[in-house]
DNA sequence: AAAGATTGAATACTCAATCTTA
DNA sequence: TAAGATTGAGTATTCAATCTTT
């Protein structure tokens, strides 16, 4: 998504876009190649290993990955059928649906984890100095607090 | 997707993921709001127009758009559909189909930019310094041409 | 009525198989 | 046989409608 180079910011974002397109790619691929699960998967599963004790309902889950609850329904269908997650019911709001990572679910994320370091190192850390690294961080940090003030606002 | 902030890179590969996706959401969300097409639509617009009398073969267009060809085949037949883009045969080789962009698709292309521009700007350029701006580009220049590079040995 | 979660229908995407022309 | 493109089947995603509990 860019226009005729409108010279301010050399384009920036367009590169944003496409460094992002290719990066994420790469990472899919190898996690396919090596029978590893995709990046979704990987953010639930570390999501509910993060949380532990305090379990995490549906609902909170959805909005941290920033997906919709249905999406998310059914992305932990997938997950339980692949024994990676378990529903629990709350007993005292029998609304809600509690999402919990069972040990085979732990121990697959770590593995996984081991691939998607090296993968981001060899894609993107590498390639980077450490200012550019804290520059990237700190710039795109403020888009993102500036998005959520503007959903703030929004509602 | 990220792990335990491993220190190196204050995990700006993790921000890097969360500030495209909170700002892709944001334009597409403004596109959806207005009647204007969705990204992928104005990607393939704004190729297609670029080209101009040279004009684009689906295979061709569908590596620019990094995607495969058979999901290109059908995002085209949605622009037809639409009345934004038409087919034409190649009389040289007749396995060869071109895909140009039709007046009306010009001027949705216009139209969207506008908009576009505006959110890039709003959401993006406006929060960032001009060096970071450039930093973020050069930066991401190179885990480009890093990936090209890697892919190219893959062959 | 509203919150939490799921379901059905429509749409989009991916992979492998197919069709046509070279 | 291979290149260019499309199709069918299976899977994933989204939106609105639904169901249950508060």
């Amino acid at each position: 998504l860019s226009s005729m180079s409108t010279a301010k910011s050399t384009n920036a974002w367009g590169m944003f876009l496409m460094a992002h397109n290719r990066a994420t790619e790469e990472l899919e691929r190898r996690a396919a190649a090596t029978g590893l699960p995709p990046m979704d998967w990987y953010d639930v599963l570390w999501a509910l290993e993060r949380a532990g004790d305090t379990r995490l309902r549906m609902s909170d889950l959805a909005d941290m990955m920033v997906t919709s609850r249905s999406n998310l329904t059914r992305l932990l269908d997938r997950l339980e059928a692949a024994g990676l997650a378990v529903r629990e019911r709350c007993s005292e709001d029998r609304r809600t649906t509690y999402a919990v990572i069972t040990p085979e679910g732990k121990k697959l994320r770590k593995k996984a984890w081991v691939m998607y370091e090296k993968a981001i190192e060899d894609v993107f850390n590498s390639q980077l100095t450490d200012k550019e690294l804290s520059t990237i961080h700190d710039g795109l940090s403020k888009v993102v607090q500036n998005l959520r003030m503007m959903s703030a606002v929004q509602r």
